[in-house]
DNA sequence: CAACATAGTTTTTGGCCTGAATTATTATTG
DNA sequence: CAATAATAATTCAGGCCAAAAACTATGTTG
């Protein structure tokens, strides 16, 4: 039987963008004063687009609850009229501490409401992945630590970040599997809060990395970029339209196991062809052993072999030398498929291995151009930092400073 | 000499979402009911979370602007209170056409307001690069065609969407590369305007199979998906955060140009092992001479060669079926490639090559989950659509209506 | 010192949304 | 068959937010 009546089923997207709730003006003037680090009422006009007696309406309300503050010394040079009054965030209003986890060893930053870093601490640690509660002991002597060396002005901690290797899941809290826990589908974020009653934001070390350089570095004034990181593993970060994409199952972006050669290299996931297979510490320590012609009982640790590796391949030795050119190469390949999917206006690569210059020398890059489209586009910029786990730990304070912002601006109402 | 009192750099972001403007909720109201094709007041209510009196208030402004009414029919079974009405878009408020231009023939879609399609109209077309004003000259035959067929009471066409396959500048309405056009860098925007004076809104093919998806198939329900198109190329559509993504340069994203073979197969690019050169047509037809063992003087049109082939693979001949495994196994990785790179709740694989159902057998889908990790998490669904030019060309309508119903809706207050 | 230029404040006004009270329309129920 | 409960929709007063415009503040320039 036909129906007569049947509705229409309508068209356009079903879902509206539910989580990107537009920001408070207030919270609008205030992180543009953040993020130019001092700005007149006059600029924040500007760059909001909004009109002199809110801003006079917002700053004050924020002067009074003592987030922002004038700035007395004026460097203006020539200018006719009524100098301009810059702005400030108050720091001390607020601290959180950064955290990153690691094999060897676990770094902590405490940074003030200003985004600036007031105390750092690194606590050596024994490899291998150990119980939630040691864990958490270890995380306890951290916070511990940068407490103390950040004064007494700085220490009420508003919130915690903590970014740590493998499937972390952000949105729960928990980490289903990660190289550094013995436990799997941990339940961190609730264990952390019991012992510490501190709100807690977890995060995929990637993604934190990400944050860093989203908050405090080459990202701040790109809309759309990647992070690549070449450790033990290889991952990735992507920021796209300024916010951090977290991909739609929540896992994390795995440049590492995308596959770069049908049937290739064997990798630790137990796939074949992996990016990971050809870059990562263990896929060049595994070849290592036969270009230095060592016998089978000469065993060394991973990253002494590296070493020597890298010596040989410097000091012109052919066999050392193919092994960094061909992960070069295929680092190149999985740049190049980052650059035609996604477009970015920048890649940053970061990471220890950067150290063994062949992985980002002009060679891998110059091929990564070679292999990607450019119809007169200016191609896709590509920066490389080999920076510490220092600032990997701040990435996380980015997290934590987030969500700190966002509820003192939302209780000002 | 040290800068005694350097100013704070900042943290944080420093572009604002600017794009991505909040939508009035006169907007979003409206949206909601042509999504559900049908809606109460109460329906939007409560999907919008605003308050009765907002959406009487709202209604009611859009109902007396002709943009909405109350549907007659109630088919309500079983219910206490006062039976709600329900609300639906008047379609014939505004007509808008797609377009999608393609080698062999042109599409055309005329959709009402509340995107029903109402008329469509094929032509026809000589083969290869043409210039511009004989381009348009098909245009318009198409338009008035569509026209017609739709009757006197959708004549007035608000704006017209088109797509063609290419390098395609949508925020600029230019073309700096089609295979369709003789020209370089065409202002085609521009050049339209004048001969039609209409909004003209130009895309990419690729995105606007996409937005086909987004706005009438599958990935309604999805805030985050791929699109996969194999024909001539191989393209691709991503819709982030609900939102169509066109990169951060604007080009589009290249899965065919993406390398799946480190000195691979040769592209029509210039480049080597681009996944393009493993699946597109040309490259199944340069093998298809060598596994039907024809002379080289035996030329055949690629058209009639590949469908020798897969006549010939069907009936069991090893070589031809070589062929189509070679290529399924490559878009496998293609496929895994995006899972790992974007983590996509759905991929979509539509375009004609889908008929040599090699392409999307059984074995490439699981050879493509064989390729990703799944922690444990429900894979990625993929779903094959063989969708007519006509879908592509709804697709083109969805970026008028879209730019026609925020200029409704604006005029309004 | 007057004229001007720029920064910031105050006040008024209007849009927009919520919340509460009210009206409308139906089913249920003794 | 009222009385009651339930649900839908409207009306209206009030609050918040931000723009507009008039005004005040504070400097430079000639």
């Amino acid at each position: 039987m036909l129906d007569t009546q049947s509705p229409p089923n309508g068209c356009g997207p079903l879902l509206t963008l539910g989580t990107a709730q537009t920001k408070s003006m207030r919270q609008q003037v205030f992180e543009h004063v953040r993020a130019a680090g001092r700005a007149t009422r006059t600029d924040v006009i500007q760059a909001l687009g909004i009109s002199a007696g809110s801003a006079t309406a917002l700053t004050a309300e924020m002067i009074n609850a003592g987030l922002l503050r004038e700035v007395e010394s004026i460097p203006r040079e020539t200018g006719r009229g009524r100098p301009a009054v810059a702005l400030e965030v108050v720091p001390e209003t607020h601290a959180v501490i950064g955290i990153k986890l690691s094999e060897k060893m676990h770094s902590a930053v405490l940074t003030d409401f200003a985004g600036n870093t007031r105390a750092t601490a690194v606590l050596e640690t024994s490899t291998g992945p150990k119980p939630l509660d040691d864990m958490l002991a270890e995380v306890a002597a951290l916070i511990q630590d940068v407490r103390d060396s950040a004064g007494t002005q700085l220490s009420a901690v508003a919130a915690v970040g903590i970014g740590l290797s493998g499937i972390v899941d952000h949105q729960a809290g928990t980490v289903p599997w990660s190289p550094l826990l013995a436990e799997r589908n941990c339940d961190f974020a609730t264990a952390f809060r019991e012992k510490f009653d501190l709100p807690i934001h977890l995060d995929n070390d990637a993604n934190m990395l990400t944050l860093a350089e989203l908050w405090f570095g080459a990202g701040r004034a790109k809309s759309d970029f990647a992070v690549i990181t070449i450790e033990q593993g290889v991952g990735m970060g992507l920021v796209i339209g300024n916010r951090l994409y977290r991909g739609a199952r929540g896992m994390g972006l795995e440049l590492g196991h995308t596959k770069v050669q049908l049937d290739g290299a064997l990798c630790r996931c137990g796939r074949r062809g992996c990016l990971e297979a050809y870059l990562a510490d263990y896929a060049l320590a595994r070849e290592a052993a036969t270009a230095l012609h060592l016998q089978p009982h000469e065993s060394q640790s991973p990253n002494a072999l590296l070493a020597a590796l890298f010596t040989q391949a410097k000091s012109g030795d052919e066999a050392a030398q193919t092994i960094f050119r061909r992960a070069g190469r295929y680092l190149a390949v999985g740049l190049a498929n980052i650059v035609q999917l996604f477009d970015p206006a920048l890649i940053i690569i970061s990471g220890e291995r950067m150290q063994y210059d062949y992985l980002y020398a002009e060679e891998v890059l110059s091929e990564m151009h070679r292999l990607t489209l450019n119809d007169g586009r200016t191609p896709c910029a590509v920066e490389t930092h080999a920076w510490g786990d220092l600032v990997w730990a701040r990435g996380a304070t980015a997290l934590a400073l987030s969500a700190v912002t966002d509820q003192a601006i939302a209780q000002l109402a």
